[in-house]
DNA sequence: TACTCAAATCGAATTTTGTCAATGTGAAAC
DNA sequence: GTTTCACATTGACAAAATTCGATTTGAGTA
């Protein structure tokens, strides 16, 4: 079962799109509600709507209910996990050389 | 021009195939070269080809042409700036509050 | 020259993503 | 109760990504 790579996959996909870039730029400046969101990205909600849902889902971006509105936010802890796992990638697992079937 | 977000996004399809994610963990053990991975991915030539193209040129796989045969492995300056962008959205921009539309 | 082999590229089918209007949901206000 | 408002969800469609066999390229070898 590779559910590792499965999940490592979907932390990933939240910065793969153009639009999810800009929204996390957006978040930068602070916690912003879904309808400021709308306004600024010039989408239509429900077009904003399936993006923060991607990112709240891969854990980068915190959704907090207050009355009727939503409000996003940056999650660091979400950021930290990513980070932490393009560093595992990029630390050798262990000392090999070269591929044993065309080197010498 | 919001070419900015457009190549972070593209830096982060790298990361978010499932499939990228095993062969990046393949390569962790060092360089291999094609005939290896595609072996251990159990994928068709062709297949293995698609998606070491989108790695490399993402910038976080380096292609080595030796004879007939090419040798991949970590680019870890491409990790680098994938990590460095990552810290650079979850840092704040400035210090704001909430939305001024609907907080008060 | 021709032959071989590894990898890239092509082409067509399939799968996955993204878009957006319409509708549903749930909470607050009346 | 009803209405209103913000957001989520649905469904149909368009666009992009992925798969894989077939073909081409290009370097090494005879």
């Amino acid at each position: 079962m590779s559910t590792v790579y499965a999940h490592r996959a979907r932390v990933f996909k939240a910065f793969c799109d153009e639009r999810r870039q800009q929204i996390l730029e957006l978040l930068r400046n602070g916690e912003k509600c879904a309808c400021v969101l709308i306004e600024e990205m010039g989408l239509p909600q429900s077009s904003l709507s399936y993006h923060m849902k991607i990112l709240v889902e891969a854990g980068v971006v915190l959704g907090r209910e207050e009355g009727k509105w939503t409000h996003y936010c940056i999650n660091k802890e979400g950021f930290e996990e990513a980070i932490a796992i393009l560093r595992e990638i990029a630390s050798p697992e262990e000392t090999t050389g070269m591929c044993g079937s065309c080197c010498k």
